[in-house]
DNA sequence: AATGGGACCTGCGCGC
DNA sequence: TGCGCGCAGGTCCCAT
């Protein structure tokens, strides 16, 4: 799914777009993905509401209501919202006014969507780490001395930063030549800044290219973000790294693929 | 606290 | 062409 700088990247997408939008009416074609309220209140209660403000925490998309309620959007691994739709996976309609539709599709289903009246009080949104752009390299190289695990799946941890993935984490990693296995609390203080530093960098650089495009995710518009044509090692397993040449790695980390270069972030303990 | 496994779902690409 | 397997941007839940 979408990490941080795709959501973020739909958020400014949507802003252009749907702000100050009524929503007309609902059309749920799937209702596995409307979490709460049931999907027939969920439905009732949107209709006629317009769409005041758009948030982003983490990866979780919020969208303020008219009444002060919030629709809250979580798109997982294959969540979309695009306009015009008519997508094939659609799962949720929203017909606007001036007869824009933008459709959520999501190919898997994991996606969430919700309707509440506090988006700040979601159990979800209560465990969630701080955004990285508002975190600081003091508290941060804190929070990794605290911390016993590798880094990698670490910075996959929501509690503990929010709004990094698969991707990113990576990405974001080659970049600060740190080696995926390390523990956190064994960063020297050099390579925790440089961590630190990285990770401003890469997400701040994806947003601006709209996010990457690597299976499913696309804008709000359809088109793919550009972003992908800077990666280094996700996605490249026996491919030449870029700056040394030596093939890229992939390995196994809780369940999950990471990519790396063995030369660029070498295991020194 | 941390780690590992499976679950939730659908679809794609690969080797045979 | 078909089949089985592994894999996929996320998160939750359970067991150890």
């Amino acid at each position: 799914m979408p990490e941080l700088p795709e959501v973020e990247t739909i958020k400014t997408d949507l802003q252009k777009i749907i702000l100050g939008k009524k929503i007309i009416q609902v059309n749920i074609y799937n209702p596995k993905v409307i979490r709460e309220p049931l999907p027939a209140i969920f439905k009732k209660s949107l209709e006629g509401l317009s769409i005041k403000r758009i948030l982003r925490r983490g990866k979780l998309l919020i969208l303020e209501l008219s009444n002060g309620k919030f629709l809250t959007m979580h798109l997982k691994m294959t969540g979309q919202l695009v306009t015009p739709g008519g997508g094939k996976s659609s799962r949720v309609a929203f017909v606007l006014d001036g007869g824009r539709i933008l459709d959520f599709n999501d190919q898997r289903l994991f996606g969430e969507l919700r309707l509440v009246s506090d988006w700040k009080k979601l159990e979800f949104v209560q465990r969630l780490g701080p955004e990285p752009f508002d975190l600081t390299s003091v508290d941060f190289k804190d929070m990794l001395l605290k911390r016993k695990t590798e880094i990698k799946p670490l910075l996959l941890d929501q509690s503990f930063i929010s709004g990094i993935g698969n991707i990113y984490a990576a990405e974001i990693l080659f970049r600060a030549k740190i080696n995926p296995q390390r523990l956190a609390r064994s960063l020297v203080k050099k390579e925790q800044l440089l961590l630190y530093q990285e990770i401003q960098k890469v997400l701040k650089s994806a947003i601006k290219y709209g996010g990457s495009s690597v299976d499913d995710y696309v804008r709000v518009s359809g088109k793919n973000g550009d972003y992908a044509r800077f990666h280094r090692v996700y996605g490249r397993e026996g491919k030449p790294c870029f700056v040394c040449a030596s093939p890229i790695k992939r390995i196994a980390q809780g369940g999950r693929g990471t990519y790396f270069c063995p030369r660029c972030q070498p295991r020194t303990f």
